[in-house]
DNA sequence: CCTCCGGTCAACCAAAAGGTTGATCGTCGC
DNA sequence: GCGACGATCAACCTTTTGGTTGACCGGAGG
């Protein structure tokens, strides 16, 4: 049976050699490639595509120093046009925040696991995605099943929208006039979205909305 | 000349592997233990000590699983008792935002470097830690320059740490509790950091702290 | 058809935050 | 020793927020 052969991206040299050094030492499992980001990791694809040197598992960070996260680039692989079947993406991150593991998946991701994780738990992820199947670390299942049975109340467009504004400092007058709605209603979407995310206040909003990724900080 | 003698601390397998093979590869630095927090690099610390084989340089993730972060360890390591000559600690670290650089030099550090940096990057620090100087990432030493040389929004470090209470939403009464203050001083705080940053409430000082990095965004 | 829900608004009250002035204490540098 | 500055606290007042209640409209769905 031939090795199964794995691309390693991450910006971080250091985590790169890391996963180098474990999962060599498995039999069975061997670097094919490493890219830094996103775009070096398609041409690396391609690259090995054209040797007749395919890749069987993708190893990826969710975020890259660069633009392309890695979400972004699952998609583009599983879209890459070139080799019919796109090789299975495994997710391999820091955090574990429900927006990343749904993107990540809805990505078309075959699994998603976390960079704490015990060597021999990376070593069966690699191992499930190169056989097709699914492999969640077992933090993110859990996370997935609490997700399912207790499902958080979910914030309405417009209250995403308000959310956004909160965030930039605004205080309710000016967004009141931004959105073209009394002060009053802003009152009660403020009042509603800390109902829903457990605060109250403003700021507390602001930081769980940014922990979840309801909203985006940069 | 014997090797260096370093200690590694980071919660994750992955980067502790990268870290070992890292510095493996190069001449006059050997891997004398490894831990995977605080607590446990303590205890390696002094069972090294008692076996006579101290370690020159501990390198430590900042941000760890458990309670103890990477500012309290190196705190207690440079207050250790035991071996008079506590051992130079290097931060090894995704982000570089001024309340991370600033609370790390303060508690003793004697590096700060960014965990994708290149190899030789971080051999250069571990070499220069261990003969007592100083190793910053250049990304780091040019955020510590701009902050000399710009003294416009030259917040205090107390300043930064209310900011960083502020930014999880915690309201005045809670700050102060938190810090052993009183709500006066917190409002007086308050009142400095937001001329500082030119706002004029508290959300707005957030989103302008987390702008230009001075705080962190989780 | 009628109910549920999101979005809109109002009035009112309580609590928190913001603005101002002024004061004490320590440390650091000149 | 003096002056600057950071950190601490207090009292007072104004503005902003948060919490509650109640109401109207329009669309989606049973």
């Amino acid at each position: 049976m031939n090795a199964i052969r794995v691309l390693l991206v991450d910006d971080h040299p250091v985590v790169r050699a890391g996963l180098r050094a474990m999962l060599s030492d498995f039999e069975g499992i061997t670097v094919a490639a490493e890219a830094a980001d996103g775009g070096a990791a398609l041409a690396a694809l391609a690259r090995l595509h054209a040797l007749g040197e395919p890749v069987d598992v993708v190893l990826m960070d969710l975020q890259m120093g660069d633009g392309m996260d890695g979400v972004t680039a699952t998609g583009k692989i599983k879209a890459g046009a070139a080799g019919q079947p796109p090789p299975p993406v495994l997710i391999l991150t820091t955090y574990d925040s429900d927006a990343d593991i749904l993107a990540a998946v809805e990505a078309g991701a075959s699994g998603y696991m976390l960079k704490d994780a015990p060597p021999e738990q990376i070593r069966q992820a690699v191992l499930s995605a190169a056989s097709g199947q699914t492999a969640l670390a077992p933090e993110v299942a859990a996370r997935l099943m609490g997700r399912i049975r207790n499902p958080e109340p979910a914030l309405s467009s417009r209250e995403i929208q308000l959310l956004e504004l909160l965030a930039t400092g605004l205080g309710n007058r000016a967004i009141a006039k931004q959105l073209f709605i009394s002060e009053a209603t802003v009152k009660t979407h403020l009042g509603h979205i800390y109902g829903k995310l457990g605060v109250d206040n403003r700021t507390a909003a602001i930081s769980v909305a940014t922990q979840r990724r309801i909203i985006r900080r940069l």
